[in-house]
DNA sequence: GTACATACAGTTTTT
DNA sequence: CTGTATGTAC
């Protein structure tokens, strides 16, 4: 008898879920149903007793996917799910470093620093080194650093020929050095560090390997080298790895992943034959023939076509607009009239390939009243009060954290301005002691003497109220002694920071619930010091995007941020030359191809409208930029598309459309010209003898030419 | 030590 | 055009 949770499945989820021993590689289309293979497969291995749930390792990129894994998961099985491991990589590595600290050659409570607080430790060490800032940019700094450890390198390992890249790994040399002075970790250092522990620890790792008989992959496209790696050392037990992607959604190659491991994963656990998931549940037929067409002008495709047993749907729209005003407005009124017809607003969403485009969007948006949400900004423990507040915790949690002090010493204002501070910082520097040592061991000469001594009984202060206090009465107590609360208190403007601080105290709350009765992998294991234990939970975990605006509201979102997202209409803005395949893209190698993907990945979000819109003229830093009609519409077949839109000589933008049939002509078309040669129709308008047609020829240009007139033939 | 002014750069982003 | 970072005046 077939168990019910199989139902329903397709032969190809089927064959996916019950895969036999060894390893598999599913490529999963956009929509094919790739969570719910994963969870059902998970829960396949542990109904036919293939696995008891403690040899489960899932690993997701995203803590909102591991997180929804073990929701379904749980729905699935009145098993417990509770010594599965599920999460991220990253929050996977913290566990694992937690629970060997001393292995890992870290202290017991080490602390996790964020991308910004990252950052800002590199800036204070250029600084205190003396780095000339121009040469070496925190941001390039940073960037060499994180791509040496993505790819398992330290500082004594990386290639340092030039004397430019000796420079860069002496300071990463001292960047990890004064990580481990401080007791800090940044995110890649979870996942390098956990790679060298089951490295060279050879116990941990044949027990971990023994463990894990089942690991499960989520966008497995997305992985780096360094992921990979850790994969290969876990699974090297002969675990049966269960890898799930789609290499036409890998958009992420800018911060490190490698599509690569895909071919290397069958080659080096030799999977015999790949599993295709290609029926697609979510797009109506039209929609997945454009998205299909366009990502086969792409080279090295695994390959993979999506298909549906629906119908084609309504055409795709696509809409020319004159400006990125005219374009905003366009979309605001038809996202009005959609929502009219009964489409709800969080149904929809308009995509861009630049967040400054939401600019033009939120103001014609704000016009026609419609309510939307903007997805991308500062996320909850990212807010500048929050990190304030997080700082003096961290103080309190680790007085070695020297950032954390820096952060807070003169904020609130409390009089103690850089001067104060470098004599600190040399005091510091010559016992070998961290600032907030410094601090109490003497105040200091000058007048900011009696401002740090102050400082110093505040800190000292605030250590004695949290000694034996729960952690959000720690927090409590932290906002009220270092005066955060008063600073924002008295400024009527950031009136929302103090709430967001109040909302702290409910964070520390609920997070405390969780974390005592947990069997949450992807929480720090239980064991830790509560506060310390929620530092690290805000490092890795973030917080939902706070999109400001109601429930019932049109989303807004970069084509990245709506990954793995769904809509009933999706608006595509800004299709231009420079923008969408940005401009930036055209100098990377691969890099167009990437931007091909980014547009798949965006198309595919729509289930049943999709507009596609550009405009001719496009504000851009302050100047008025003329774009193009980008290259990836030509790339889409003619007879999905509608033309829509005000043109030239057209009396009434609103009337009734001329539809592409009734032409030999249509858009994707590749034609020849006598004097321009070989180009492709991207736009056609009117009909009978001013019918005319908009051909791009490449090197040649974009020119509109009329039919009458020009002697264009097919090509 | 703080406040203001001017210069400058400005894809995409999770952990 | 906009936010950030640095430099100058109080």
């Amino acid at each position: 008898m077939t168990p019910a949770y199989l139902a329903g499945l397709n032969p190809e989820q089927l064959a996916a879920v019950t895969a036999p021993r060894g390893s598999t590689l599913i490529l999963a289309g956009a929509g094919s149903g790739k969570t719910r293979v994963l969870t059902t497969r998970i829960a396949h291995l542990i109904h036919t007793g293939q696995a008891p749930a403690r040899a489960i390792l899932a690993v997701t990129f995203t803590n909102k996917a591991a997180k929804e894994m073990a929701t379904r998961l749980q729905a699935m099985t009145p098993i417990r799910i509770g010594g599965m491991w599920i999460g991220t990589f990253h929050g996977l590595c913290h566990r694992l470093l937690r629970a060997h600290a001393p292995e890992a050659g870290l202290p017991a409570l080490f602390q996790i620093m964020d991308g910004a607080d990252q950052l800002a430790a590199i800036k204070r060490l250029l600084k205190t080194l003396g780095v000339d800032d121009a040469r070496y940019p925190a941001k390039e700094v940073q960037h060499f650093i994180n791509s040496a450890k993505e790819s398992g390198l330290r500082a004594g390992s990386v290639d340092g020929a030039q004397p430019f890249e000796r420079r860069l790994a002496e300071l990463f040399a001292a960047y990890d050095e004064q990580c481990a002075r401080e007791g800090l970790v940044d995110f890649p250092e979870l996942l390098l560090r956990a790679h060298e522990l089951l490295t060279r620890n050879e116990i941990l790792r044949a027990h971990y390997a023994a463990r894990f008989a089942h690991i499960l992959v989520d966008e497995f496209q997305d992985t780096n080298r360094l992921q990979y790696q850790w994969l290969r050392l876990l699974a090297s037990g002969g675990a049966s790895v269960f890898a799930v992607g789609d290499d036409d959604q890998s958009i992420y190659a800018f911060r490190g992943a490698y599509t690569g491991n895909m071919r290397e994963f069958q080659r080096d656990f030799s999977i015999q034959g790949v599993i295709k998931l290609e029926q697609n549940y979510r797009s109506q037929g039209n929609i997945l023939d454009a998205a299909n067409a366009l990502i086969r002008h792409n080279t090295g495709r695994l390959g993979k076509e999506l298909w549906t047993g629906r119908g084609p749907g309504a055409p795709i729209i696509v809409h020319a607009a004159s400006s990125d005003q005219d374009e905003a407005a366009f979309i605001a009124q038809a996202v009005a009239g959609l929502a009219a017809e009964g489409v709800p607003l969080s149904d929809i969403a308009v995509l861009y390939r630049s967040n400054a485009q939401s600019r033009a969007l939120e103001h014609a948006l704000f016009n026609a009243a419609v309510p939307y949400r903007v997805y991308g900004g500062l996320r909850f423990f990212e807010r500048q009060e929050i990190k304030h507040a997080l700082a003096y915790l961290r103080l309190i949690a680790n007085p070695q954290d020297d950032g954390a002090l820096e952060r807070v010493i003169n904020f609130p204002p409390r009089g103690i301005g850089a001067r104060t501070l470098a004599q600190l910082a040399d005091t510091a520097q010559q016992h070998g002691i961290a600032l907030s040592e410094a601090l109490t061991r003497g105040p200091g000469t000058g007048k900011g003497g009696a401002a740090l001594a102050q400082f110093a009984r505040t800190l000292a202060e605030m250590r004695a109220a949290c000694q034996a206090a729960m952690l959000p009465q720690q927090v409590e107590h932290v906002l009220r002694l270092s005066g955060l609360s008063a600073h924002y208190a008295a400024s009527r403007s950031e009136a929302d920071r103090l709430e967001n601080l109040a909302e702290l105290v409910n964070a520390a709350a609920a997070f405390v619930e969780e974390y005592t009765a947990t069997t949450d992998p992807a929480l720090p294991p239980v064991g830790l010091p509560p506060l310390t234990a929620f530092l690290s939970h805000a490092s890795l975990e973030a917080g939902e995007h706070q999109a400001e605006g109601a429930a019932q509201a049109l989303s807004l979102s970069t084509a990245h941020a709506a990954k793995g997202l769904e809509f009933h209409t999706v608006f595509l803005s800004g299709l231009e030359e420079g923008l969408f395949p940005h401009e930036h893209s055209l100098n990377d190698r691969g890099g167009v191809e990437e931007e091909r993907r980014l547009l798949y990945v965006a198309i595919t979000r729509a289930k049943e409208r999709l507009f596609l819109s550009y405009a001719q003229n496009r504000m851009l830093h302050g100047q008025v930029r003329y774009g193009i009609a980008s290259r990836f519409l030509s790339e889409l077949p003619g007879e999905l598309l509608a033309h829509d839109g005000p043109r030239r000589g057209a009396p009434d933008p609103r009337a009734p459309r001329e539809r592409a049939p009734s032409s030999p002509w249509h858009v994707g078309q590749n034609v020849a010209h006598p004097k321009f040669g070989t180009g492709i129709i991207i736009d056609c308008e009117g009909r009978g003898p001013d019918a005319r047609v908009q051909v791009n020829f490449g090197a040649g240009g974009v020119k509109w030419l009329v039919l009458e007139y020009a002697n264009l033939s097919p090509a």
